[in-house]
DNA sequence: TATTTTTACCACAAATCTACCACATACATT
DNA sequence: AATGTATGTGGTAGATTTGTGGTAAAAATA
């Protein structure tokens, strides 16, 4: 089931641009559209601004490696990812498979084996019935607040409304609690990944997180339970 | 009986990309709508935010582990899950702790009989009528006032009333005992922790608790049995 | 690397809770 | 009724928790 419309979008990313282009030569040969980045900074930046259908990503790179590269895209995109790598190294294999990858293929390689685990890894990607998109479209409601996880989007009255990482990832947190009573405790361990609970971050949060609410005039308040921790509820912030 | 107007949901969490998606193409082939976790937290995220018709879940995950992840979604749901260990002598735990999943397999197995097990498992609770859904909140109730303690909210006359830490603690405890006679001795181990009783704190307690139920017309009071301790009551506090 | 944005930290203020004291009242026993 | 003990209650001070503005550190971004 090929889309035979649109070509599929590849973005190909090494710090060596001989290597880059003669990839890009050959997938164009093949029908893909192609787009090469010398950097993991130039690749994060485009993927941010449009997902491809698949990445060929270094390991070797100036500035941002490609694992840290890769696992910053999959924090928050499903895309198939085929490493290219430098050295043939059992640790780097091992290491690129847990990260996520999809495949892996060890310089120097014969361009048209590139192409072949290209097409190989996105046959598996669309039998398997992986879509290339953001990852649980599902989506969160509470009062005029609505979260889209797909897209990592927070709608107050169907206008979106920009939120941190951090802000968003407590407010996911407590939309998926609903009205609970949840203690800071938890969120501080859940949230942030704190054991110890001799902390302000919360408070420091929550702070800027009404602020925001409120601003957008969003009908709920994030209540305090005194001494316990916190609790959405429905309504506007009371004065 | 497979419903055709729309599919069943399955969540799929296993660490190993390959495996699960091995097991999404077979489920998938069989009518089933699935999505795949790499870890225990994704999966109670998307539990929390859409509930599926069956899960299964591998037991060796990095961070939060299969039995602790089964334990928090039976906490509050009721759905099958299928346990899938990796080892033949996590069985013995598996039977051991079981009670909680519904049925679990073994690895390495065929996916068939993976997607045998899950129909069956599906079929097993229709059969007894068992509906996935959430689980009820639990909630206390003594006269007209209510308490919902997964949001640590007290209702007088369906209307919401805020109590203080000690005071909601104390009347959980004496709505959990009903009608029976709770000596202060037990009350000040149970909801203060003290263990010596040369103490006026409950008093003071009670004098704040009394006033707050009568500001708000609660139809129930706190009886004191001289020398001994206290009682719930039925209607208003006499005068 | 430089710049902007985000997050954490600090210190002080405000809000809230809780225990204690003192005295009043109620109860049981004699 | 008198007495001693237990309980009720108003007031209050101290402790704890939370809110908030300003600022520094860290992270993301250009």
């Amino acid at each position: 089931m090929v889309e035979k419309n649109e070509a599929k979008l590849i973005y190909v990313c090494d710090d060596d641009k001989n290597i880059s282009e003669l990839i890009k030569m050959y997938l164009e040969n093949d029908g893909f559209e192609v787009k090469t980045f010398d950097t993991g900074e130039k690749l994060l930046s485009a993927v941010r601004t449009k997902l491809p259908n698949l990445i060929t990503l270094d390991i070797m790179l100036p500035g941002i490696n490609g694992f840290d590269a890769l696992e910053k895209i999959r924090d928050k995109n499903d895309v198939p990812v085929i490493l290219v790598s430098a050295k043939d190294n059992e640790v780097d294999k091992v290491r690129g498979f847990n990260e996520g990858s999809d495949d892996y293929i060890v310089k120097p390689f014969m361009p048209l084996e590139l192409v072949a685990r290209v097409k190989n890894v996105l046959r598996r990607f669309e039998k398997a019935g992986t879509k290339v998109e953001r990852k649980v479209p599902e989506a969160l409601d509470f009062s005029n607040v609505h979260i889209e996880t797909s897209t990592m989007q927070v709608f107050i009255n169907k206008k979106p409304v920009s939120f941190t990482n951090i802000e968003y990832k407590f407010l996911v947190y407590m939309f998926e609690r609903q009205k609970e009573a949840v203690t800071k405790k938890d969120i501080l361990a859940d949230v942030w990944g704190y054991e110890e609970d001799d902390n302000r971050v919360i408070d420091d949060l929550l702070k800027r997180l009404r602020k925001k609410l409120d601003e957008n005039k969003a009908k709920l308040s994030i209540e305090t339970i005194w001494g316990v921790g916190y609790r959405l509820s429905d309504g506007a912030k009371k004065n």
